[in-house]
DNA sequence: ATGTTAATTTATCGTTTGATCACTATTTGG
DNA sequence: CCAAATAGTGATCAAACGATAAATTAACAT
């Protein structure tokens, strides 16, 4: 979940720096540092973006950390640029490397592979912030989503094919690219899983909890249909009509 | 696609109503009837606020439609009322009281019938100003999406579910109410063909041209999968490991 | 303690935005 | 052809909003 030692401050209660003595549980909270107020804007930015789009007023925001409206222009020249911070943080910081190694990690069983890397990518983005910042994000128009999803589709989308492709002993992605049927075979797996996070928090609907065993479901079934098509079935049990 | 004689009035070019005399090609549009301009309004603020998102600004929809912004305010007491109006345009004037009828016509083999149902029903979906809306709607964060999906719940997966089980020699839903995973896998098919249509019209990303042939897919893998699970194959061709 | 540095606040500016009202001008009935 | 009815516009208000600058006050070094 926490990748870097990166939870820094915590807000609301009151902040000991290194240099203020604890004024014993008061509710002042003036002059931290500049790093760490920076840190805690782009913190408090994230889940407020997060709630009220993009179009929040960044006089709320100052209330909701507890600060007032201009000490936001001491750390951000605009509110384009602490947008631009949210971006990084949540769709940058949170990209795990770790996940391209594991799809491609022949030593364990794909279907293996695929749940490890699921799950783990399902908690990144299937939170209440990722999701709605996702969605806005795409709303507002420009073409960030785009290339995200490029960056996925090379990543991800290409490992997956390429593991596919060798585990049924197809032809290699150099000898033929990834076919629009493939691709979206896998649209498909991460439409199925990404739109539960949809489901919850932006339209509000209960979800099951078992995250991790629908994904298990879903990757089986992915599995299933793919070996359905290619016509072998060495990964589940037979299904064979060749 | 059309479903009512509802396309009212062509604007840009002029309007020439039951009264008003052709002032030759010109580029005039004042004085419609009452309830021509409403209706424009109302149509123009469809494609607005599916463009710019509710917090589109009044005066911009005024220039779009070619009217001074306070008129806006002679049809609409505010803005509030008029995204109401766009709600009731897209999401219950569109709904094709028909839809549920297809699903249930058993003379038809269940696969003809959901692919007849999904086809058209994506047709209305899958446009920009659906999709944009619905996704603007459930991050303004009111239950109207909830409500709509329990609708969808109600008329759709509740009829597809009581299919299903009647195709594969299943207990009733009264005689055992829908389970999870059931709504799960309707759902998983609802999110794939969906989920296309965020693709295509919120993150600006090109999709497959054949959409027919892609949900006809969608939905012979659906029903694998699930007569897969169930554990018989009256529709498709055996499986049968039970 | 005291002065210096700079983090934070108070006050405010210039626009934008939803909404209102008085006025204009087009249509229609007699 | 004229006058009542009303569709539509211009002017403007008050609150909201991003941003700036001057005043304040907390922290640290000496």
């Amino acid at each position: 979940m926490k990748r870097k030692a990166d939870q820094a401050v915590d807000p609301g209660v009151t902040v000991v720096t290194a240099r203020s003595r604890a004024p014993a549980g008061s509710t002042e909270r003036k002059r931290l540092t500049p790093d760490e107020r920076e840190r805690l804007i782009a913190k408090e930015a994230v889940s407020f973006f997060a709630k009220h789009g993009f179009e929040g007023q960044t006089r709320e925001l100052a209330k909701q950390i507890g600060i007032t409206q201009p000490l936001l222009y001491r750390y951000f020249p605009n509110k384009e640029a602490l947008i631009e911070r949210v971006y990084q943080e949540v769709f940058v910081g949170r990209w795990n490397p770790l996940w391209e190694e594991w799809i491609e990690d022949r030593s364990r069983p794909l279907q293996d592979r695929l749940a490890t890397f699921y799950k783990d990518y399902a908690r990144t983005i299937l939170s209440y912030e990722w999701v709605r910042l996702f969605m806005f994000s795409g709303l507002k128009g420009l073409d960030f989503n785009a290339r995200y999803l490029g960056l996925l589709r090379d990543r991800v989308f290409v490992r997956v094919a390429r593991e596919l492709r060798h585990a049924y002993g197809q032809p290699t992605l150099d000898e033929l690219p990834m076919t629009e049927t493939e691709a979206e075979t896998i649209w498909g797996l991460h439409a199925a899983i990404y739109y539960v996070g949809v489901r919850r928090w932006i339209y509000g609907l209960p979800v099951p909890d078992d995250l991790d065993g629908l994904i298990t479901g879903k990757i089986a079934a992915f599995l299933g249909g793919v070996s359905a098509v290619v016509g072998k079935g060495e990964l589940h049990r037979g299904i064979s009509n060749n």
